[in-house]
DNA sequence: TACAAGCAATAGT
DNA sequence: ACTATTGCTTGTA
């Protein structure tokens, strides 16, 4: 480990965030390109990471296709179904293909 | 310091 | 469905 707990990056990654209002969503392609970089990937590296967590709502970023993306290192599984909760109590919902119910719950910086 | 490998992705073929 | 691209992080040498 080289010891770094928040890079340069990873603090825009989670201001931005933050910047979500609750019941909203963004993406990974319009959070990354909102930062400056067009690499979704560097986006999800970070996340998965998340030093921040769980001060940091990922739950809130999902996949440009309005998919759920993924959560805490797993694209499946019981964690996905964590995140899908989270995200209907604040007034997200997704449809059983994992697809966001409402793509105008995207917000938009 | 430099190099290599990986990623919660996206776009294009 | 698959491959290529993309920028950043992490780990090792």
């Amino acid at each position: 480990m080289t010891a770094r707990t928040t890079t340069p990056f990873q603090q825009r990654v989670y201001d931005a965030i933050l910047c979500v209002p609750a019941g909203r969503v963004t993406t990974y392609g319009l959070l990354a390109r909102y930062l400056g970089c067009r690499s979704a990937q560097a986006v999800g590296q970070a996340l998965r990471r998340n030093p921040f967590a769980p001060g940091v709502p990922c739950h809130r970023v999902i996949a440009a296709d309005l998919r759920i993306g993924g959560f805490s290192g797993a694209r499946d599984g019981p964690r996905i179904r964590r995140k899908l909760q989270l995200l209907a109590e604040e007034g997200v919902t997704f449809d059983d293909q994992r697809r966001l119910a409402d793509g105008r719950r995207v917000f938009r910086f």
